[in-house]
DNA sequence: GTCTATATGAAGATAGAC
DNA sequence: GTCTATCTTCATATAGAC
């Protein structure tokens, strides 16, 4: 019988309060309450709500960054696509808070504003990465300006898709599917692949339903 | 010279304060401040916050209903459609406050989701009218998955672009160009168009960049 | 209609005992 | 490490004078 030590067990309830009731509903009260914890004893171990953040956003960041490590010699396979995709839309699930008020929690904590967009950045890069290894492998035809739009429109989605998901059943927060994320994902790029892929893609992303 | 009623300067300024700083961030004080009137003024004309965000968002409802009652009989152009999109992202421009924190005011304004919902809902069955529209012209092409699919992805965009795009530049809020959100919806459909709509698009669309 | 003054309450944060 | 008690700040909102 492990015994979490207190300082992470913030770190988790907080992630989770903020996921399904929204940072800036959730106080110091809250979370300690929910812990079973003094405020001061939270206090003891974050000196203020912003470290709270401030630490879970570097899990984030660091499992980003991670992730989008595409490397750009190799071929990327869509099976590996898909894959990957569905690790990033669970990835941002895990960390939703920051999405589903960014204006609003990147203007509160100002000093991730340049981490986040650095991140956004990197994410775009690895569409672009991912469609040009299609393009050479002869999976993929596009044109430049095509392929901007398409990279601007995946980062977007997969930014958004999982707060716009959230607004047809605001009422349980708790549950998240990436499943369909992935299957639009996966129909953005559908129109510009190969005859033959875009029917394996269609009976691959019907799974994700 | 004629002399605008308090209440309706009140309803504007709230507005450019909610879109600019983000609606949590303004305190009554701050509204009232910015008019050079007491908030006890402010409360003389409205009784709570949340009475000036309801009000708000009527006109923003009106707005949209007038916008989206698309006609399911007539015959759209492209033009007309890119148009459409025009009006479209003008209209969540003016009112981008509800969708830069869109969980956060949803939460705190409750009533609001109903409403927010029927609209969303209104935005994609506007989208598969048009699309409709276009299959019917011959100008469109593409399967029943794929248009739900589409129809979604559209919907997506007109919801978030302009949030997304802000994050680009955090430090003004308070121009929005609504060109490369139309560039962007117009290059989503652009792969299920004919060879000569496609070309017709690919030209119009570089001029919104 | 508009002001000043003030009540109320909540959230973030600290001090000091155990 | 954890608690209780308390402080500060600030936002919403009201009361009553002009």
């Amino acid at each position: 019988m492990k015994k979490i030590k207190t300082r992470d067990r913030i770190l988790g309830t907080s992630l989770a309060l903020f996921n399904s009731l929204g940072e800036p509903n959730v106080t110091t009260l809250l979370i300690s309450d929910e812990l079973d914890i003094s405020p001061g004893n939270l206090y003891y171990h974050f000196k203020s709500k912003s470290d709270i953040v401030d630490e879970l956003f570097q899990s984030f960041e660091a499992e980003m960054v991670d992730l989008l490590a595409v490397p750009d010699d190799a071929d990327i396979s869509l099976d590996q696509f898909s894959f990957f995709l569905h690790l990033l839309f669970e990835a941002v699930a895990r960390y939703r808070f920051l999405y589903q008020d960014l204006v609003n929690v990147l203007s509160r904590y100002s000093q991730l504003q340049v981490r986040f967009k650095r991140i956004l950045a990197k994410k775009k890069n690895a569409f672009r990465v991912l469609c040009e290894s299609f393009q050479s492998q002869g999976v993929m035809t596009i044109s430049e300006d095509e392929l901007l739009s398409l990279c601007e429109q995946l980062t977007l989605t997969a930014c958004y898709w999982s707060s716009f998901d959230t607004l047809s059943h605001l009422d349980d927060r708790e549950s998240v599917d990436p499943g369909k994320g992935v299957y639009q994902m996966l129909h953005l790029i559908l129109p510009y692949l190969a005859e033959q892929e875009q029917q394996e893609i269609q009976l691959t992303s019907r799974s994700y339903l």
